[in-house]
DNA sequence: AATGAATGAGCGTTCATTCAT
DNA sequence: TATGAATGAACGCTCATTCAT
């Protein structure tokens, strides 16, 4: 109603009333939504009511539904450069080290990502259909890599050959599920313990082929 | 609701008489109780609504409260038994089972157990603090059970000695959540993959040392 | 938690504090809920919110949907009695009058029972879901009824035969719903208007089977 | 959004341009409206959500709001040349027919247009104050047109003259609601005994007065 | 004039927990 | 001691409406 001024005296800050509005585009909004939201899984779980999210951006809830129509989108677009980086890395490391070392460097990598967003695991074991999209897009991007990383340590004689990607998948996640006392270091040693497995079955296997 | 006193001893006072029909009222309440609880943990799971549990009971919620007054409470009632069971099993593997073996059949008991009742390795991993209890109880029951199986093997070499034994159990439950396409045989793979690692590093640390 | 005043003194009143709680019976708040419900349906239609009910009855929304799980459930409450005395007034009619004048009056009751409980007519008009048990309530009471009294006028020669039974009765609650200068007197007579176009048909199809 | 202006005559100031091209942007952003509203109209009644019509049309829902502030308006643009078409069609049935007929004729006509928007009955009747400018929009376009042949039928003697042209125009559309299993034949049918039921009412009162 | 992002009140519904009886 | 009625906070979600751009 009224909003005639045009101020022509620059020196004061033309931002002044309503400053909500005056940065309105929605790429701003969007960011502070995706720190936001960040800040709220970390602090109470990527389960936390939407309200709370909407509260801390402070944004209303509507603006939430907006952005993200289902909560799976949210946390994706939280983590979709990491998702990324880490699906990359598989190729980096099978170009730089052995097919067996490759493929452990790579499960440590995932884990590293996985632990670095507080509540992911969580998210990715809960069996609330709000994160379904979440585990299918998980499962869509990261399942062939490991499927390929296991092949070619099982092709070159480095683990065996029989273990379900998926499962060893969910595994590495499953182990960094924070609980009382959690030590990231231990989620980490367990998950190359699964490698070392696939080792020590590969040895086993040759052992007895003799 | 009007229950018929079966009594067949007029000698004692009938004051009595009430009193040991309440105590035999409460036991048998007690027993349906956990009876019952069994059944909706098994059918919806540990996280059931307390008044389904009640519903099953034939019981009003006031009832299961005043028995189990956390839910931790009731769950480890239900499943004392199973958890007792379980905690033997490592003395009579320990006795049957060369130590690396004991270790590994003991870890698949582990499983099975935790497998058996729907929703209790998400409670295990559940941030919910009416689940605390169970957790602490868990930990205390099984890490040094664990403990003593992982010195065995390690002593004996067959396994490596550098292992969390909060770790690992942790991670056996970890393993035992469900998620889409859940398959208990991955689960029981997995944990005996983690085992072939022990054994893996151990290996390993033999070739070294020569 | 200060309830021990056991007030011999009847002079005064002894449902003094927390006289919700006196009266507790669910019986009595069940009669409350039912009050408020007709009130709150009067005021605001049978579409108000369950919160508004709750409030105006002085309990928990919770105590309104344990007594009535669905809205349909609150509204048959409310209105059953009268269900049943529009249901019987059939068989009253039918034993006084002639079958067309039977058939007529009946109409005329169901309009009055319809109007006499504000938004009735809207709610059997809703393609709510919430309202469906209402409408097949109302269907498999009076269906069955108006079906009988029709067979009764047509084979008597005092109606057409060719009509919808459910039609009709939908037509009935239909001139029942409240608009802008609504008259419950026109609503009456467009109903009897109904009968008379039945009549009518009858005396034609007398006329030309001749 | 980014339109090339076919310009052929380069004469014109290309100002001149630019308001004659937004003229046409702004009708046939109207047009577009109107066409996207019937058709969210009948396929997800008139009561769709504003952001359905909006989206449907290519625009934004401010554009319909700054068009057609009131729900009612939207629905009356878009209705209006299908009212025009009822409204015309009482002369030419009354041209053709006898009163009583052309009587009953036109309220086939408005029941068959009434039918053609699917929630248009039930906007008839509702309490939202949104829909009250259409409410009496119908009622003032129609109620003459209603009066006029009742009383020409009714002055021909072959409908009785007593009764409220408000409530028998709502009552064709009250029947034309939605409901279970709802038959548009059964509909028509209903209005028509009306119809029966005047002309019934009028051959009675020819024989008494006899 | 057109846009559509933002708002936030409001709804139905669930369920852990309390406490008068 | 047992009961279960009552509570009410909390959640996901929708959508009419506003208004800065």
């Amino acid at each position: 109603m009224e909003r005639k001024e045009q101020n022509t005296d620059n020196t004061v800050e033309p931002h002044d009333h309503k400053d909500r509005y005056l940065r309105v585009d929605a790429k701003r909004n969007n960011c502070a939504l995706l720190q936001s939201a960040l800040t709220v899984f970390t602090t109470s779980g990527v389960d936390a009511p939407i309200r709370e999210i909407a509260k801390q951006a402070g944004v209303g809830v509507g603006t939430v539904y907006r952005h993200f129509p289902q909560r799976s989108d949210l946390i994706l677009a939280v983590i979709g450069q990491e998702m990324d980086n880490c699906a990359e890395a598989a190729t980096t490391l099978t170009a730089k080290h052995a097919p067996g070392e490759a493929l452990a460097l790579w499960m440590q990598t995932y884990v590293d990502f996985i632990l670095s967003i507080p509540g992911l695991a969580a998210a990715l074991h809960s069996s609330d259909p709000a994160y379904e999209a979440l585990t299918e897009s998980f499962d869509s991007h990261f399942i062939p890599i490991l499927e390929s990383l296991l092949h070619a340590a099982s092709n070159a004689g480095e683990t065996c050959p029989n273990i379900s990607s998926t499962g060893l998948l969910n595994a590495a996640s499953s182990l960094c599920l924070k609980i009382t006392n959690f030590d990231p270091a231990v989620a980490r040693d367990l998950v190359s313990l699964l490698i070392d497995g696939l080792r020590y079955r590969s040895y086993i296997n040759q052992q007895s082929s003799k």
